[in-house]
DNA sequence: GACATTAATCGTAATATTGCAATATACTAA
DNA sequence: TTAGTATATTGCAATATTACGATTAATGTC
């Protein structure tokens, strides 16, 4: 079907699978390190760093941003983004509590 | 396309979003849960626990074995599945080091 | 205003994912 | 060997994702 019974699941669950989907292609794993490593960026950077065409790094730079994990300003023609550190901390929180979950009491066969 | 191009990207980009991937849908989030939750598990706890039909359940276990993210142990009619620590250790490390970048140098706008 | 530059949006094709009914397989028990 | 139980596989329909050419919108420059 290719649609997910989201309310069958917690909204932690829910949560945690949105984030993680953001996280799930290449594309945008590229634009965030490429955002964390050189503090201010614009679409038009990213376009020459990440090999994809412009509309489509557009529409990640959208994704992530209604995600809330980044922030685009206007300055002029172009466009500035960059993490939004607040949002940024917030999912790692719940990613880690997801990740980190006790080891010792599993691996049983 | 839906045809992501991983040749672009590096080998560490391409592997943290594969886990992400694994991650991004609620009911791979809720079996994980569970396996860290009780330890030892079969398939059937799943189908009751997650509410999902047995081969749409039997699939998402396909996928998170196929990652190495899980075990699966036949045990007469029945498979136990669990957690595979040393493989979720790995991963963790990779996505911490992807999550825990650097804040302090971004947020510019 | 006319033009250049930059990024967003639209439209669409190709591929991937999700979910499940039906079926197959593997094992156990009687 | 037959019946029952548990899980895997197959096949397919519905939806989602990815990518990009073409276009549009917004801004700055002359």
């Amino acid at each position: 079907m290719g649609l997910a019974k989201t309310e069958m699941f917690t909204d932690e669950q829910n949560e945690i699978s949105l984030f993680a989907k953001a996280f799930g292609h290449p594309a945008r794993v590229a634009i965030l390190e490429h955002l964390f490593k050189i503090n201010s960026c614009v679409c038009g950077d990213l376009v020459n760093e990440i090999g994809l065409a412009q509309p489509t790094i557009s529409q990640h730079l959208k994704e992530l941003k209604h995600l809330g994990l980044i922030k685009g300003n206007v300055e002029g023609t172009s466009v500035c983004y960059c993490i939004n550190t607040e949002n940024w901390s917030k999912m790692k929180d719940i990613m880690n509590l997801f990740l980190n979950q006790d080891l010792s009491k599993t691996d049983c066969c």
